[in-house]
DNA sequence: TATTGCTATCGAGTGCGCTCTATACTTTAT
DNA sequence: ATAAAGTATAGAGCGCACTCGATAGCAATA
């Protein structure tokens, strides 16, 4: 009494495209998909939960490759809470990373729009003359 | 009385790949370079100096169309100081903007990392039953 | 029954920003 | 004189994350 879902609906419920569910499937982000006897997939209801994981790593900016890399606790034999929390430390401080240098990038940013008004300034004062 | 190099001067001063020089005036970052008789390119201080903005604006995350527009300015009759500078602050807001992408993937990030410690809390006190 | 529409696979194409390869000519060092 | 090193061009390749196209089988509707 399982339900399955074809592609296009579960392209409906997770906002990722047809293709995209099979580019997923393609680089092992997830498997075991059912088939029907024309070859058809037929998703369950934890594979809809599973894209739904990856579209929310994706929309927090995850690459595939970090992606894979969480998809392994689920084949993985031990207790994975821990490690999955842990992976999303390690994450969160990439992130802290980035905007830490994203932060420099407008700090040099700064500088030059302050070089450009006193380059304005100037100008302005031999106009002035 | 002018000063010339080579391709290997510059790349060594600016820090840009002799390729990514070439890539650079090939995508009409640059242009107006001179050549010898042999048809090699003989950088001017001038092109080195503009290299290094070039270089400056890839270090703050710029694209190539973003440098393309920033270096129209170079080629126009009209002021561009004040050009100049609202394309900084433009840009400023695209960087201002990203920080706060990363800020919300910060916020979900932690609730899943909170989400997971409240697992393991829970599967804590199981066992200690 | 015919047409439309959904699904399948495989492989190519896209956009970004390089990066590298192949081939050929020139310059410099031994 | 020869070999090594530098420069030139044109075009291919790369890594990422899709995205699209071609072709074909299967299904639902008029």
């Amino acid at each position: 009494m399982e339900n399955y879902y074809s592609s296009r609906q579960v392209s409906e419920r997770t906002g990722l495209s047809i293709h995209t569910l099979r580019y997923y499937e393609q680089v092992g982000l997830i498997d075991g998909i059912t088939r029907d006897s024309n070859g058809y997939r037929q998703y369950s209801e934890s594979d809809i939960f599973w894209f739904q994981v990856l579209n929310y790593f994706r929309s927090i900016g995850m690459t595939i490759r970090e992606m894979q890399e969480y998809a392994s606790f689920n084949n993985s034999e031990v207790p994975t809470i821990t490690a999955r929390r842990e992976f999303m430390e390690s994450y969160r401080r990439k992130v802290v990373d980035q905007m830490a240098e994203l932060e420099r990038s407008l700090d040099r940013i700064d500088e030059k729009i302050t070089f450009f008004k006193n380059l304005e300034d100037s100008n302005k004062l031999l106009q002035d003359k």
